[in-house]
DNA sequence: TTGCTTGCAAAGGGTTTGCATAGGA
DNA sequence: TCCTATGCAAACCCTTTGCAAGCAA
């Protein structure tokens, strides 16, 4: 764990945003100027292996998570906004790889798709112009 | 609703595989060989905004689903391969946005992240090695 | 030393876009 | 005709990778 690793970890736990890469990147560099980009991408891989983080997938780019409780997320369509969600169901991975035959379940992800409060107003805004 | 569009459609709806943009690209041009990546990406854009055929969004390349039915996916972690499934949960979409303040829900998401048999094959394989 | 991590920069893959042309209403 | 969609190619964004230098055991 070097001291890259132990900042870039920091950020992400600290930040309830789930930041890109990038994101992460800007914040890092606060504490260690000279860190790269590449660092940064190395080490969110390294630390979504080992389970310290969690990484989602979605329209654009990648983001992060150090929030690793059970909990879904809402993405705005048009913002890609992510807001974190009470857990609205639990799936048993024992039954869904009973299920899928040949398959071993490791994981899941809810994931709800809409639009959120502002982008919602702002559209209204627009079509009454 | 061009001749190209058409085709892309159909070659979607066809296949069971999810394909990436580049394999529907494949798909066409037997019946178009004159068509180009960028119309494709452009066809498969619009009718997933009109709601004809559905983008599966994921670690690697995006893939498109001509099945409109209420499914769900699993993906294999090491060969991307996704799979449908018959609808695990069902979740109503009124309630999510209800809970979710501000954010009106109009879909989710529920994919199954674990590794497919011939994965697990291969890597027990290789570890007897 | 030995092996792993870094910073840097270049390459890579997937996707989008500008533009002139072609095609359909 | 007018407007949109096309083919082509370049641009774009995000992410990965190669490499020499740096650091820790």
């Amino acid at each position: 764990m070097t001291q890259q690793k132990q900042v870039i970890l920091q950020k992400v736990r600290d930040s309830r945003t789930h930041p890109t890469a990038d994101e992460v990147y800007e914040m890092a560099r606060q504490s260690l100027p000279r860190i790269s980009l590449g660092t940064v991408y190395r080490n969110l891989d390294s630390l979504s292996r080992d389970g310290l983080i969690r990484t989602l997938e979605g329209s654009g780019p990648r983001r992060y998570d150090g929030d690793l409780e059970k909990h879904c997320h809402v993405r705005c369509k048009l913002c890609s906004y992510i807001r974190d969600t009470v857990p609205v169901v639990e799936i048993s991975l024992e039954e869904a790889s009973q299920s899928f035959d040949g398959f071993m379940v490791t994981d899941y992800h809810i994931e709800f798709v809409g639009m959120c409060g502002e982008c919602r107003e702002r559209l209204n805004a627009e079509r009454t112009l």
